[in-house]
DNA sequence: CGCAACCTATCTATCGATAGACAGACAAAA
DNA sequence: TTTTGTCTGTCTATCGATAGATAGGTTGCG
């Protein structure tokens, strides 16, 4: 047994990037984890020294991870609204996922009990989203002022986010689909 | 001591719901909230049995006070575009009161580890905001279909929670303010 | 050897919940 | 009027479960 330490650290992430997605960081147990990995508690500790570490190092992650699908994406196609509708699928996939949400929506939701470097990267989270999204609709709206990119950017985040939390309170993932064509129609999203 | 046992009842769901719109349903703890109201944690489980109890009597109450502002807010006055802004301001409102969210926009996130009976109030609460979002659409949408009005009332309904969601997630009300206005430029709301 | 990875065992704190006691209010019975 | 009994609201004390965290031991590889 006894893989490398970045084998059993690894799989300890996985595991509670999926809890935290499903539950909240609130609810993410040293217990349950190391059961789920098949170690003990104190071993995560070893990995993780304490949970706000694990929570900071998933939260990095899932920034750094996403920001490199979203780069990808950017570098595949130039046509924006089918970089937007791939960047709906994202949201989507997490609720049909079992019905998760975004980390850091659901982080945003706990703020107020999380430690400070986790809460950091949260921020950083939705920085780098709206950050990706001004590079998309600069492409469609060319002549649209730096100010307007900003706002229409944090619209379409935080529009995306609240259908993903919406559509998960009532565990229907229709719900999400049609909002999403509501934004398209509506002319919020591209 | 001992008032009338409404009015404990009522002291424990006041410091109750304040808990949970900063912290959430899981971190309510009957302990804590018996020292915000003055008795002691057993004392609460007398007023509500359980823990679902009064989550289920927080949100029940949460949605008939919520519904009952917004139908007041329909008879005051016949203008769409007034009766959202003012819809709009009731979730900023949350926000500035201390970084705040709508209660069962917090407990959306939660869903999984709420008790059935705390879940379905949430979908209620729901249902009654897109219901109301869909009769002030009709007023300045009369000739939409109701397809179309369902989806654009659901649609404002996400949009604005995840706006509440991600501002609070950068403790920045200003995010809240300047999604909104890019809600009102895209078209999505009134 | 010596370090990496994991273990056992335990600590303290907190959780929701329950059992059982008690003080005060109040109404019916004597 | 006084006594008795019941109900309400709160209390103390405690249960079992679970939380994060730590100290110190064991195992195995290089």
């Amino acid at each position: 047994m006894a893989r490398t330490k970045n084998d059993m650290r690894e799989a300890v992430m996985v595991a509670a990037k999926a809890t935290v997605q499903a539950h909240g960081y609130n609810a993410l147990s040293f217990r349950e984890l190391a059961k789920e990995v098949g170690i003990k508690s104190a071993s995560v500790h070893y990995h993780f020294p304490t949970k706000g570490d694990l929570g900071a190092a998933l939260a990095r992650r899932y920034t750094e991870e996403g920001a490199a699908y979203l780069a990808e994406l950017l570098a595949t196609s130039n046509d924006a609204s089918w970089c937007m509708e791939r960047y709906a699928d994202i949201f989507r996939a997490a609720l049909a996922n079992d019905n998760r949400m975004c980390l850091c929506g659901i982080m945003s939701a706990e703020l107020d009990d999380l430690p400070p470097e986790v809460r950091a990267e949260v921020d950083k989270f939705a920085a780098m989203n709206v950050g990706w999204l001004i590079k998309v609709l600069s492409r469609a709206k060319p002549s649209a002022s730096e100010q307007d990119l900003q706002e229409h950017g944090m619209a379409i985040f935080a529009a995306i986010e609240g259908a993903q939390l919406v559509a998960r309170g009532c565990q229907d993932i229709s719900i999400y689909d049609r909002t999403i064509r509501a934004y398209r129609t509506t002319g919020l999203i591209l």
